[in-house]
DNA sequence: ACAACAAGATTTGTATACAATCATCATTCG
DNA sequence: CGAATGATGATTGTATACAAATCTTGTTGT
């Protein structure tokens, strides 16, 4: 079939602008170049992006679905704003999702090695897990901790994609890019919010054992969630993302 | 200024094509119309409602982040269905989910008593609320039950919207489609989930009591967690929503 | 008969043009 | 002098046209 080079590699070469751009703008928001209220215009981040404005728009009602921005009819699109206090019940609503996915990872685990051999998907995310472990390992030896915020989220989304459960990723994709945005409201919070648990919880769901992969990940969120509230206690109500 | 009549009544008239055809569908997806796996054109769609393919695109867009249809890049778009083991899990995150609303919700309220008046923002929410108990009891008691999943969700999100965080009304509304989605399956299961219940939980909020709030709401989504798989779980791992 | 291959058709992705609506500001009337 | 009002500009919503890519189908060679 002589299929198109760019066939399993769809982050090189040119990945569709329209995903590009709103890829682009998500991570100017989260990193402050877009402030919260600031408004964008279509036409602006047409120009600026050098496309037309049918993939802006189309980014931006993509954006606004995932909360970054919110947009009114005929009247244009803001930067949302998260509220300080919304911060930990999204911790807390998250600690109980991941620890739902995790169970979900270890009995589907637990399944296809009962069933002989697990097929390539599988397999395929397990050797991803496993270069991101590395990757994060390496990073916290030679002291590269900025890198460790997208190694983090990039796990806890290949641990939701072992469960093979389309809705409960869509889920935590939303609510980890929310609390990525808060965390990165202060730059010298990224620090390494205790990556070798992140080995535990890979042994539980490769031994197949579904209690302790949702007690561990359970723990492993709630830790990061004190490591939050505990940097930003003390700074009152003030808005991190805004 | 002599304002178009379709002021305050965004649902009536013409509620934009986009959001309208948007609603559409995915009431056909819900109700078994488009069934998984069948593919949706926009050409198609476009031609059915009489509209240009923009709208169309941009609604199929949503419908694929609320996870509705599955599209791939110049390949179209075809139904999505649940696997009907990941019903278990959605309930499971939604009683974490809910609990931490109710909570909110019920947190709030105290503020705002406490504070004097409460906006009318968060009256207009608590009036639209005792609306809803009141058209649910009336559904009750004339046996027209076909009428309380609707108002069930719209309960629900209500409340969510009462404790004003964006973000976890979101995610409800994602998992509760999902979920309408999985009971839509089943023509005959549309009972009354125990409306009553509604009202200990306003209560609750009400008083400003979230401890209480949380732990009626998680009891109710449980309740009606267990009503689902006992229905179903006879029939084994059969796709209920495919 | 079956597989590899290539051309046509179908469908999505993008660009441009136009219509509908809202925000702003000058104007005028009380 | 203030507030309602009407015109103007800016921005989004929609429609149409074209380009790019994929899927299907017919063909051909073995």
């Amino acid at each position: 079939m002589e299929r198109s080079p760019a066939q399993h590699l769809p982050d090189k070469t040119e990945p569709a602008p329209k995903q590009r751009i709103q890829d682009e703008i998500r991570r100017d928001i989260i990193f402050g170049v877009l402030p919260s209220g600031s408004r964008v215009t279509e036409a602006a981040l047409a120009s600026k992006y050098g496309i037309s404005r049918v993939p802006v728009r189309e980014a931006l009602r993509a954006l606004e679905m995932e909360g970054f921005v919110e947009s009114k009819p005929y009247a244009g699109s803001t930067v949302a704003a998260i509220p300080f206090d919304e911060a930990e019940d999204l911790f807390a609503v998250r600690e109980a999702l991941e620890a739902v996915i995790a169970r979900r990872a270890a009995r589907r685990a637990a399944a296809q090695f009962a069933a002989g051999r697990p097929d390539d998907g599988w397999w395929g995310i397990r050797k991803e897990i496993a270069q991101i472990l590395h990757d994060g390992d390496e990073a916290v030896a030679a002291d590269l901790q900025e890198r460790l915020p997208e190694l983090n989220i990039r796990f806890h989304l290949a641990i939701a994609e072992l469960g093979s459960s389309t809705s409960l990723t869509a889920l935590l994709r939303q609510i980890a890019r929310k609390i990525e945005w808060l965390y990165a409201a202060d730059v010298k919070s990224r620090g390494k919010h205790s990556w070798s648990e992140h080995w535990a919880i890979m042994a539980a769901i490769d031994a197949g054992n579904a209690d302790d992969a949702g007690t561990l990940m359970a723990a492993h969120v709630n830790e990061s969630r004190v490591g939050y509230v505990s940097r930003f206690r003390s700074e009152d109500s003030d808005s991190p993302a805004g």
